[in-house]
DNA sequence: GCTCGAAAGGTCAGGAAAGGTCAAAGTCGT
DNA sequence: ACGACTTTGACCTTTCCTGACCTTTCGAGC
């Protein structure tokens, strides 16, 4: 965890939890000033970190008194996970967004690093003997039953 | 034991004993430098040793400041219980011997009624769209999967 | 209202710094 | 001599970071 985007990634992310509301506001240059690079900078980290597969929506707005706002979507407070699983791991799922969604639960304190470890092992296991064009399908089975036993309660 | 690969190997086993957590990272460079190899053999030894079948998650990322994370699964089954269920199930499974082998988990006490259940169930719902002929080796892996989150130490 | 300029934020391509892949060559036990 | 495992090197992909240039929004002055 040693380069920029990573700092830029956990001073948000610490922003957030303080956060009422799982949101904050702030400005991309004074940010950029802050962490003395470039304001696309900025960018990068959001578009790479921020994105919805990892459960955050970023909102910007231009000129005078322009804005980026970053909304944490959050799995708890809904009242059917198993659903809100459902959907969105969906029928197939790329090794990819498993991590991504992996990463997501951990982050929400869903799971720890041990259990996201365990469950990536044994998509890996499983998977890699497969035929590539049923890979998709099975990981999403897997991640499914995995997740759902994991969150139950 | 006398050859390269081994050697590098007992190495990072040594810093994960050593570690926090038991999960070490380093850099593939710095790792082939000291070992005077080129950085390949380090995926070599990666591939053919720390496997998640043997228990570990290895995690990468490329470009600056980027690194290689080995994971040892904190709670994997003990050998003999992942043996067992490896030859229990086998690549593929009918519901028939699958409903039996969890009423067994069950019986030993391994399993309460409630996770039986919910295996069974998970194992239904993901398992009936699919083409009946792909349904066996999908149920193995589910099932495998699922016993092995449950039976976890 | 319009226009224009300043003050945001956005896009994109390129270079550098990792790590990944694969096949050929080497080694070692039987 | 054969086969399995090891080692190497040439070439590839991904990730990070920057800088030049573009678009959107607001508000002051007409």
């Amino acid at each position: 965890m040693g380069n920029l985007a990573d700092y830029i990634e956990s001073y948000l992310k610490r922003l957030l939890e303080n956060a009422e509301q799982g949101m904050i506001e702030l400005q991309r240059r004074e940010l950029a000033e802050m962490f003395r690079c470039v304001p696309s900078q900025i960018n990068y980290v959001l578009t790479t970190r921020f994105t919805p597969d990892r459960g955050y929506v970023v909102e910007t707005r231009r000129g005078g008194g322009g804005y980026i706002r970053i909304v944490r979507l959050s799995f708890r407070p809904s009242q059917d996970r198993a659903s809100l699983i459902e959907t969105e791991i969906g029928d197939e799922i790329t090794e990819r967004r498993a991590d991504s969604l992996l990463l997501r639960l951990e982050d929400e304190g869903l799971l720890d690093e041990g259990d996201r470890a365990f469950v990536k092992a044994v998509l890996e296991r499983e998977t890699e003997r497969l035929h590539p064009s049923y890979r998709g399908t099975v990981r999403a089975s897997l991640l499914k039953a995995m997740v759902m036993l994991l969150l139950r309660e």
